[in-house]
DNA sequence: AATAAATAGATGTATATACATGTAATATAT
DNA sequence: ATATATTACATGTATATACATCTATTTATT
């Protein structure tokens, strides 16, 4: 769908305005479709971030801190996502023994067997959602990593 | 910043699935530094976007679904936002007298006035930071709307 | 005209974001 | 060694998202 059409609109000053919208908008419909189908494992797009985050380090626990360094979304409030991931028994939560200020996390047998069957889901969804080729894939990286370069 | 430095990894099953993450990083990154900009005028990013698409409109008054049709986020709680507004006083709200079940909203002089003044803001903020050529733009655009086909 | 269906939007709930503040544990400075 | 600063995290608050449900109004059906 054109962007005109998605915000009902053809007002953009330029076309770096339009992108920054583009941009806005394929990130909303993408969090969309993806929470849809994670959704149906009882997810959230955030809980599931968190898993596929300690999956990456597993079976090595992670302390909140780096696993907030690894999210999309770096103001998300990592403890309070790790509290629901915990009463549903996702993941495991202690305080760790050398630095008792830490709180390490790990998945449990439970997580980890759900985050499987939930990832097999999103990437079968993403791969016949997503239809571009590597190159054009490529390409949209440097382009959103030049857009990026004053971060 | 390179997507593998921002999210700590450089685990991508492939160059779309890593165009997934980047897009949703920027439009993460994007927003927050606009909303950064936007507090200093007591405005949050929905805020703003409902003023601006109110500004379009102007002087004629739009329904709440109307409005809610051009958001970028198609989940947005538009009454809701409309309530803040009001409090500020930045926009005036009323029923419909054709139809009692339209709420028709507009802006007041007040936030006429503080969206010109934020807009300013806003437009010198994203043209120092977006620093690409129209030719990227318009690539950047051909190609997000490419990775949206299946919509 | 009376009834049913559709529409607009208000409202409720769970979760998340964004950010401020509080608290305990550890590291650093004197 | 004690005081101070820093770090890691928990927790509180306002706002937003995502979605369900309720209510008032209008439109369509019979």
């Amino acid at each position: 769908m054109k962007l005109e059409q998605a915000l009902q609109t053809s007002r953009f000053r330029n076309e770096t305005h339009k992108a920054s919208l583009n941009i806005l908008y394929t990130s909303w419909w993408l969090k969309t479709t993806m929470s849809r189908e994670l959704k149906s494992y009882g997810l959230t797009h955030e809980q599931y971030n968190v898993m596929r985050i300690l999956k990456g380090k597993s079976p090595e626990m992670m302390c909140v801190k780096d696993i907030a360094g690894r999210m999309i979304e770096k103001n998300s409030n990592v403890p309070r996502i790790i509290d629901r991931l915990v009463e549903k028994k996702l993941v495991k939560r202690q305080t760790d023994s050398n630095d008792k200020r830490h709180t390490v996390v790990q998945l449990t047998p439970l997580g980890l067997r759900l985050l499987e069957k939930s990832t097999k889901g999103i990437e079968s969804l993403m791969e016949n959602l997503l239809v571009v080729t590597e190159k054009e894939a490529t390409s949209l990286n440097t382009l959103l990593e030049k857009i990026r370069q004053k971060e």
